[in-house]
DNA sequence: TGGCATTATTGAAGCGCTTCAAAAGCAAGA
DNA sequence: TCTTGCTTTTGAAGCGCTTCAATAATGCCA
C-alpha cells in the first residue's frame, strides 16, 4: 500500500480511504490513486486489514455432510444473505466426524471470522461453546436439540411426519406403515411421533406399523420394497410413510420391478424433497424442508448478533416443512 | 499473548516459542507458560500470526458444484492430504457461476492463503491467472482444458468413453447408442470420441447412434427411456452408453416401467459412479472417476509448488477412469 | 481581502503476532 | 576464579493495514 501511496503521490491514509470510504476522497485524487492501484497490481492484504480493523468480513460454516442436498441448500441460502450483506462465506466439511467438526470450529476461531454457522452432528457441542466464549457468535442450523444460549434454526420434524401421514390418510388409505431408522436419530423419531399423532386423530380403522431400518439409503429401500412385495396382499400396507426419499425411492423401484403398482396397490411418501424423488418413474410425494430459507434465516440471526451484540436476544426459529404431493400418493 | 507472558512471568518471545517451537524452551518454563495459556483461555490470533510470519497454513478450494458427488470426493481427498501436511482446507462453492468463482478466488487471494485449488466451470480462467500473478500457486482440478503454466489433474474422458463402449461391445451388443449433451461440454464430447473409437475398432456390424440431450439429468433420462420404449424393436439400440449416471438411471427406470427388460432387451452403462447407479433395481454399470485420488494429487502438487517454488515444474497429471461392471450390461 | 466553516489529506499509533540478534544463565574444564 | 561453549530468554523491529487527531487546502460570505 505504501508503494501505491508513493506512486500516486499521496499518503498511506489516503490510499486506505480510497479503498474503504471513497466518499471522503476528492474525485481527482480518487482516480489517480485507483490508477496507481491498477498500475501496480495491488491487492490489499486482508489479514492486515482485519487485524488492524479488529473486525472480519468473513463468516464460517461448518457443515456436517456436504454430500446431503439439504445442507447444500442451506449453504446456498447462507451464501446468498452473506453476499447481500457484504460478507463472504467460507465452508468446511466435517464429514460427520466430531474431531473434524471441532478442528474446523477452532480454525474459524483462530482465523477470527465474524461468526460461525454450525450444522452439527448428533454429539457434544463443547467446541461450539468454546468459540462462543471467545465472543464469537455461533448459530446452530438443524441441530437435534435447540439450545437456549445460542440462536438456532430448526424444522418441525414432528409436524412433517404428521403432514405426510395425514396426506395418505386423506387419500383414503388406512393400513399404514412408517419406515426409517435408526430411531435414535432425532429426526426419524420425531417424524414417527407425528405419524402416530395423525393416525390417532384419524381414529377407527387406521393402523400404523413401524418398520425400522438401519439406515436411510436407497439400498435399504430396495430391500424394504422386496420384503413388502413378498408379503401376502392382505398383510401388505396400503401406504408407506418413509423417513427419507432415498428409502422411498428404493422402495418404489423394487415394488415396480416386482409388478406391484404404485400408487394403485401401495402409496408411498418420502421425506426431504431430494431430486431423485421428483425424478422417479412414478414421481414420489414428499415433505420438503426449506433448506434455502434455513440458511438465509440462520445467517440473518448470525449477522444480527455480530452487529448488535448488546441488545441481541437468542432465539430458535422453527420452520415448517411443506407437503409436496405427487403421483405416488394419488387417490385411487 | 502479552497477558500470558505477564501471567507466566516471561517475555513475549518465550510465549511465541512455546507455541511454535517448544523444543527451544526449558521444560519448566514450558509447563508454566502452558498453564498460563489454559488459565487465561488464550487463543492465538491467526491473522496476526500469518501476517507476521508471512506465510499461511491454509489452502482454499473453489468448487464449481458442491452438489456433485465427484467434487465432494475430490474435496475429501484434498482435505485428507491437507490434514496430513498440517494445512487446513477452506471450501467455497461457486455454484457454476463465473462471478462467484472469481469473487472467491479474490477472497482467497486477499486472505493470503498458501495456495488455491480450483475446480473451474467451462469459462475464462483470468481470475485464476490473476491469483497466480500475485505469486499464489493455483492447481486446476478437472479443468476442461489443461494449461501449461499451471499444474492440473484431469481424467482421461476419451478413455472413459472408450472403456464403456468397449465393455458393451464385448458383451455382444452391436447396435449402440451414445447419449449425453450438450456436446459443447468438454467431457460429453470427449466421451463420445472414445465411444466412436471403440466402435470403429470393433469393425463390421457395430454401429453407433448419437442421441444428444440438453442436460445430464434424471428427467432427461426418463424422457430418453420413454422414447426408446416407443421405438420399433428393430430400430431400438441394444446398448446405450450414457454420458452420466443420472441420465442412465432415468432411462433404466422408464424402460422397466414400460416393460422392457434391462439388460436382456437393452443394456445400459452410465458414467460417474454416483450412488444412484449402484442403488438401482438393476444396478447400473458405470465408469468411475477417481475423485478422491484427484483431490489428493492436486493437493500434493499444490503443496510442492508452495514449498519449493524454485525447482517446481508445472505438470498436468492425467488419471484413468475405471470401468465398473454391474448387472445392467450383463451378457445375455 | 480577511475570516470562518468545510472538506481533504496526512502521519503516527496501534492491531497481535514472529523473528532474530543480543543478552543472560549455566555447566564444566583449566 | 576465569573461560569457553553451550542453552534459554529477551526485547525491539517489523508484517500491512485502519484509525483518528491534527493539519492543510478550499470555498464562501461579508
Amino acid at each position: 500500500m505504501a508503494d501505491v501511496a508513493r506512486h500516486a503521490g499521496v499518503s498511506l491514509g489516503t490510499v486506505s480511504n480510497v479503498l474503504n470510504s471513497p466518499a471522503k476522497v476528492a474525485p481527482s485524487t480518487l482516480t489517480r490513486v485507483r490508477a496507481s492501484i491498477d498500475a501496480l497490481g495491488f491487492v490489499r492484504n486482508n489479514l492486515a486489514r482485519s487485524l488492524a480493523a479488529g473486525r472480519a468480513d468473513t463468516l464460517g460454516f461448518v457443515i456436517v455432510d456436504i454430500g446431503n442436498s439439504l445442507f447444500v441448500d442451506i449453504a446456498r441460502g447462507a451464501q446468498e444473505v452473506s453476499g447481500e450483506q457484504g460478507m463472504k462465506l467460507l465452508l468446511a466439511n466435517s464429514d460427520v466426524d466430531l474431531a473434524a467438526q471441532n478442528s474446523y470450529l477452532d480454525l474459524f476461531d483462530e482465523a477470527r471470522v465474524g461468526g460461525v454457522l454450525l450444522a452439527p452432528l448428533d454429539g457434544p457441542l463443547d467446541a461450539a461453546a468454546r468459540v462462543r466464549s471467545h465472543g464469537r457468535p455461533v448459530v446452530l442450523v438443524n441441530a437435534p436439540d435447540p439450545q437456549t444460549d445460542t440462536c438456532g434454526v430448526v424444522v418441525d420434524e414432528e409436524l412433517g411426519g404428521y403432514l405426510a401421514t395425514r396426506h395418505v390418510l386423506d387419500s383414503g388409505r388406512r393400513r399404514l406403515a412408517y419406515t426409517g431408522g435408526p430411531l435414535t436419530l432425532h429426526a426419524v423419531a420425531q417424524r414417527y411421533a407425528g405419524a402416530r399423532r395423525a393416525v390417532e386423530e384419524a381414529g377407527a380403522g387406521a393402523t400404523l406399523e413401524l418398520i425400522e431400518t438401519t439406515k436411510l439409503t436407497i439400498s435399504e429401500g430396495l430391500a424394504l420394497g422386496r420384503s413388502l412385495a413378498e408379503r401376502d396382499e392382505t398383510h401388505r400396507p396400503t401406504a408407506v410413510i418413509s423417513a427419507a426419499d432415498a428409502l422411498a425411492s428404493g422402495c418404489v423401484q423394487a415394488l415396480i420391478y416386482a409388478g406391484i403398482r404404485v400408487p394403485d396397490d401401495i402409496a408411498i411418501i418420502g421425506y426431504d424433497n431430494n431430486h431423485f424423488a421428483s425424478d422417479s418413474v412414478v414421481p414420489i410425494s414428499t415433505v420438503g424442508q426449506p433448506g434455502h430459507e434455513m440458511g438465509r434465516i440462520a445467517t440473518e440471526l448470525l449477522l444480527e448478533e455480530i452487529r448488535s451484540p448488546g441488545d441481541h436476544v437468542h432465539r430458535t426459529i422453527t420452520l415448517e416443512p411443506q407437503l409436496i404431493a405427487r403421483a405416488s400418493t394419488r387417490s385411487v
